[in-house]
DNA sequence: GTTAACGGTGCAACCGGTTGTACAACCGCG
DNA sequence: CGCGGTTGTACAACCGGTTGCACCGTTAAC
């Protein structure tokens, strides 16, 4: 059994372990060309030996950085763990960063009193870089990270884009998924088209609206679009409310596949048939949509893709990038709600 | 506006600017009783003139602390996100921590790869304390803690407490809550007591059963009770083998509050009423346990206080604390299920 | 045989803070 | 007037790594 170990070995004790000094133990440890592989295979011994491991604070104090970087959530916890598009985001940027020696960690920041404590070591700079899944509606720790000019890369669409110059962003082309949508809607020949959105100040729900009227014209007329939460309770309500106007129409186009799936459910309480009666699109395609019966239709988001992405970006800050906007493609599910 | 500061400002700089050395300078903002009151505030007014705040690299390196604790989290997100437990948990541990300059971050290790960068970054000392939030099953993880002698708190019970003289615990008396809810079927009148738990390999699941038993006796036959998943799709599923077993019971017991709420509805659906012929009791108090039809009687899990225990304990051991075991008191909530 | 070139290593400075200790200035006291 | 005791400050070392540069011993070229 390998005893607790209460002090972590230095290089000082590898450098004497190897009889070397301090500079050269660095160099051949980090694989400098100057140090010969002799002395190499010598000083990686030695530092086997003694089970070193370089410590993160002297480290980050000579090389400048913590290789760490900030996940950073400012919505409450439960409702990020409610809405699975963030748990394939995080995914994506843990997968993407297993390649690298960053490691991402999750800081909270709905309340106050979080975004203070993340604002203290946002200026401390305890990390490399910051990536907001969540920005859209902007915050003040983002005034704070554009002073301090720590890398940071924006998941997702922030209204008006202030800090296009100075933030990456990453998201999905909204008004492109709207378009695929609302297209297949007509392909179908569907012509009195009703949407259940999520809400209306997410401008993601601003741009897949643009791509469905720029198809669909009149034939998704204002009246129709609902506006409502991302939740399949929310879509099951707007549907009743939709229902209860007794309007005709063919044809939901739905913010998320959650959406969906209880708009599918009011549909079938009214016994109205997906898709004989009506056809259904989602948006999202996750889990959920294939399990949808009849199988949904539906809008892929990149999600994971997107990690990757903003992961990337965020390395490259870090070596000093210039901020970039990274547009990612959708595509159209083809199932059976259609 | 004030502009993008590119290079953070250092201790160098204040003590210039308020025209002493820098080792006055720190002492100063640390408010140590050898400076002069004067002093002082002309080196406060300097640091806030030149937006000064301590580098975390160096004086992470001089005080050997980073001030980050990471929240360990070994189980896929996407079961963490879906279980209203963790949120809860989570809650506690960043509320208390608010009052210190320790800063909370969440730290994914569900996959092999995750797991190693997190290994990696134990070892560099990149954190001060771990809390493991879902530590059951044990993992390798545990153990380079222990033998780097991290400071580690443990949240829930692990099969047989291997780590006890090493690792502080925190946890609620299942066996207590268990108790109380057997001794609310017994004064209620139930003699047929089914019980429908989480998974037979969790250590808490074990202790209920315990606390089951003690008061139930022979009326929880072995054959009455089933383990399964947490959630109200695991309980209703239960359920229905249950009512296919045609035996005859009137009281059921359950795991979790997910799990009463599918158990209800299946009866429901068996044309059983609740609470007339069949009693239900439920376990954690989570928001759903209220919004139940009949609001659910269950057994309360005071989980935000764990959190704040365990917080505690984390910043106790960094102090150089022994590790302790803290068990909390549950506590029997009355309602309409019953 | 001298010298230039070069590969390998160590010294020392540096990153940005904190802290033990020396020292100067000032006080009151005998 | 000289002394010990306070008080306030600065110097320098230290935390644990990385890195510019000087230096050493070879070898090769002239």
């Amino acid at each position: 059994m390998t005893q607790p170990v209460r002090t972590a070995p230095t290089l000082a004790e590898v450098a004497a372990a190897a009889g070397v000094s301090r500079s050269t133990a660095s160099r051949a440890l980090n694989d400098s060309p100057r140090i010969s592989e002799e002395t190499k295979k010598r000083v990686r011994a030695a530092a086997k030996e003694v089970n070193f491991v370089p410590n993160a604070r002297g480290r980050a104090l000579a090389v400048g950085r913590t290789e760490i970087i900030a996940v950073l959530v400012t919505e409450p916890l439960s409702e990020l763990f409610s809405d699975p598009t963030y748990s394939e985001f995080l995914s994506g940027i843990t997968e993407e960063l297993s390649e690298s020696s960053y490691l991402p960690v999750i800081l909270q920041a709905s309340s106050t009193h979080e975004r203070n404590r993340a604002r203290e070591h946002f200026e401390r700079r305890s990390f490399d870089a910051v990536i907001d899944v969540s920005p859209y509606k902007g915050s003040e720790l983002l005034e704070v990270l554009r002073e301090l000019g720590v890398p940071t890369v924006l998941c997702g669409q922030l209204e008006g884009h202030p800090y296009r110059d100075v933030f990456s962003t990453v998201y999905s082309d909204d008004e492109e998924g709207g378009h695929f949508a609302a297209l297949a809607m007509k392909d179908r020949g569907r012509k009195d088209i009703v949407a259940v959105l999520g809400p209306q100040d997410n401008p993601a729900v601003v741009d897949r609206l643009r791509g469905y009227r720029a198809v669909l014209g009149e034939d998704l007329p204002d009246a129709n679009v609902i506006y409502t939460g991302w939740n399949s309770g929310d879509g099951y309500q707007a549907m009743h409310q939709i229902l209860a106007r007794e309007i005709t129409f063919d044809g939901v186009l739905c913010g998320s596949d959650r959406i969906a799936a209880g708009v599918i459910t009011a549909l079938n309480e009214a016994g109205l048939s997906v898709p004989a009666d009506v056809s259904v699109v989602g948006f999202d395609d996750h889990e959920i949509a294939a399990r949808c019966v009849p199988a949904l239709t539906t809008v892929r988001q990149p999600l994971r893709e997107e990690g990757h992405m903003a992961a990337n970006i965020a390395l490259d800050m870090i070596k000093g990038a210039e901020p970039t906007t990274s547009v990612m493609h959708t595509q159209l599910i083809q199932r059976d709600s259609l």
